[in-house]
DNA sequence: CGCTAATTTGACCTGGATCAACTACGGTGG
DNA sequence: CCACCGTAGTTGATCCAGGTCAAATTAGCG
């Protein structure tokens, strides 16, 4: 089942487009990089805590997350990813997982052989330099999360979330008109705010009451997207997009 | 005051070489930097939120840190640096800054323009590597701060800091026999972990009954190290040490 | 239609926040 | 050398955001 899909990385593509210029050669090259592609169910790990990766995933459909196990059955997400995203990029300098990556939705992605991506940013500094920066905007967006867990009370937390959700899907295309996917449970929503379950259930009540935003059927619809940003003191510079959301 | 100093990199040297191997050629290649030297008073601003940077900050000498300001004075700081780090080493490729970066202590750093690290990272992959490298463990660090404002008690996300914090002075020859310096308050403490500083305070107490840990006149002495990786479950694997902690 | 996972709700509890003193200590100026 | 002052640390009393536990109710889905 391994192949070349011509475009398949057009994914990736876009998305180092919306936060990186590209010349036309870039593109080419990373066009050309031989993926192998695969459609994974839901909830299936792609790599585990404690591995030593060889190749790295992109996605190209559905969504992902990154996460990790603590003693009695706690669990911290990281992360969630779009298609584009390459959410294991890391791995190509330090190859020890210190993390679970795997599917949240069913899923399309390709892995590219770390191999085939030192080849790639050795002939590319740009696209070194691109998928740098793009591990350092995951850093960014690992700050802001320190923020909302450290000082933000439950609904400015999730507000803020779902503004980041949003804002990232709309730079790729993936959301608009103030409303997107958004197919985690509130148990994940937990697990990535550090909430319980039944409290975020409380605050998406609150939410939904105020008339701010519904969540329902895995979709997000921001009935008042000033007050949601307000209310969460949201500020998208830190997701560094080349083109802003408009709002 | 301007100058070059013969081997003040060396810090940074030495820190690079506790998370990636370098070639005789690169050490070389970094002491050549040019370098600006200055030494700052505590709790002085270096960049800013906001700012567009053209250099990146190495400390050479005493503790930085990252921090962001909410309204209402709410306060997250998101890491502790200490000699050889670069916590700026991120604007070389975002030079629009997020977050401010200040001294903790009375420091000496050294600034370095943009250009000379771009230069730098062009003829010697290697180094550009292990920058790479060094942004993608402050990612990890990151992450596990995320773990420990989620989902761990207060006492166990200040005992698992303590075990980090001393890790990364061990590893550069700045802590040794289970006692290290830590020159933050306790409201510092406060706002790295989400907390207040009443609650820190009260944690450090029981912390001091309890046998495990003191923390006086800027200095953490660790009573019980065993217990305390124990309490914390702190396993130093997401700060990719060369050398690992021997305990 | 039946089964399972996800959401929702209620009752109650607690870790950590808040508020308000009070104490210890390292300067600093007289 | 000491009196004074500002910062940091300590403590007690009280409160509340969010956790815990348990039981419905609902939504998907084969």
């Amino acid at each position: 089942m391994a192949s070349k899909i011509p475009n398949a990385l057009l994914p990736l593509i876009r998305k180092l487009e919306s936060v990186t210029p590209l010349s036309q050669d870039a593109r080419d090259a990373i066009e050309r990089l031989p993926v192998r592609v695969r459609t994974l169910p839901a909830r299936r790990d792609i790599v585990r805590d404690g591995d030593l990766a060889t190749q790295c995933t992109v996605i190209l459909e559905g969504w992902a997350h990154r996460y990790k196990f603590l003693s009695e059955g706690r669990r911290q997400i990281f992360s969630f990813h779009i298609a584009g995203d390459i959410p294991d990029l890391q791995s190509l300098h330090i190859p020890l997982l210190d993390h679970n990556l795997a599917t949240l939705t069913q899923a399309t992605v390709a892995f590219i052989p770390h191999e085939s991506l030192h080849d790639l940013t050795a002939r590319f500094p740009s696209i070194a330099a691109a998928f740098w920066r793009d591990t350092l905007i995951d850093a960014a967006i690992f700050r802001e999360w320190l923020i909302a867990m450290g000082r933000r009370p439950a609904f400015e937390h999730l507000a803020h979330l779902f503004c980041e959700l949003y804002s990232k899907q709309e730079a790729v295309g993936l959301a608009g008109d103030h409303r997107c996917p958004l197919p985690m449970t509130q148990t994940d929503l937990a697990d990535a705010t550090g909430m319980t379950s039944v409290h975020v259930n409380r605050v998406l009540k609150e939410m939904r009451s105020c008339g701010m935003v519904t969540l329902h059927r895995q979709t997000l619809v921001v009935k008042a997207w000033d007050e949601l940003i307000r209310a969460s003191e949201f500020d998208a510079a830190y997701l560094h997009l080349q083109n802003r959301v408009a709002g």
